[in-house]
DNA sequence: TATTGTTATACTCTATAACTATA
DNA sequence: TATAGTTATAGAGTATAACAATA
């Protein structure tokens, strides 16, 4: 088996994709295996990821992105601010505006949390055929810009993750 | 750029795979979109994950394949059961061990949730050229044949999503 | 006694509703 | 008044500790 026909349907890549993403759903969901990350939840992963991404976001934007409610957020804040991962400061032109920032240590709890995660992931690559890590790598990339389009967090820090193999 | 050429490194390939999965976990993470899906939780859907592979498991082994404590997955039965997804069955031979099982909405319920996530992820990959495609397949269904295997999940359910496109 | 599952209690996350403050 | 954010209260999810029942 050489190469994948261009013959595969959306269907079936999409059936697929899916299997994937539920298996690793059950394997990351497993309470923090990852030692450096400390007592921090899915939730409160989430809410870094989106900021990192968007930087200044007030309460809405960050509810929004998140699919959640503003009281929720503010509370989700409050936790993220007292653990020292978030900087809430009132905006400089409204003045009821919140905006968002991660700290530093917000910044290193993503990386160490990366790192675990890509560690895990290598345990999997290191038993694949090169050709096959060949696919996967142009498969994704090319999947990933084009899910970040869709979701909306497409145009900030996507490119510096993967230098491209270039 | 023809094709990848087989120097992609582990590394990059990792981090590629993270990216794409922080991506996917921001969006199927907002609060239910599914139309279909009712008011079931992401634990739920994790446990229902679980047990539609591994029928009969008991409380204990759900429990470690979620990485969760017998008293959260007693809890998390409990609302399960009660929701009409789940049956738990004192055991046959042993009769402090409780079976698991999925009930026939159960069932319904994980059909509903992949066909609506498929749909989401075929609106993006609409977009992709037919090479990308291709690669895309090949990739993932060597990676989740792998990372199966590496999760304990592997000899169960997992080749019948797919019929391979051969 | 060791194992399986449950109950007791506490904290996080989320939601709806009601409230405060700014525009 | 409309908008941004917070507080009040309630239910789900998780954890540790203590308990009941079976082997």
């Amino acid at each position: 088996m050489p190469r994948a026909l261009p013959s595969v349907s959306h269907d079936q890549v999409a059936l697929e994709t899916c299997a994937l993403l539920e298996l690793l759903e059950v394997l990351w969901g497993r309470g923090n295996e990852a030692p450096d990350l400390g007592p921090i939840s899915p939730s409160q992963l989430r809410a870094l990821t989106v900021i990192e991404k968007w930087e200044g976001a007030n309460l809405r934007d960050l509810g929004e992105a998140l699919g959640s409610t503003p009281p929720s957020v503010s509370r989700l804040c409050d936790r993220l601010e007292a653990a020292g991962l978030l900087e809430r400061s009132r905006g400089t032109t409204n003045r009821r505006e919140v905006e968002l920032r991660l700290s530093r240590r917000g910044h290193t709890v993503l990386a160490n949390m990366r790192a675990w995660r890509s560690r895990e992931v290598e345990t999997v690559l290191s038993k694949l055929p090169a050709a096959h890590l060949g696919a996967l790598a142009e498969g994704l990339h090319a999947f990933r810009t084009a899910a970040a389009l869709h979701v909306g967090l497409g145009e900030t820090g996507s490119e510096d993750q993967v230098p491209d193999s270039a």
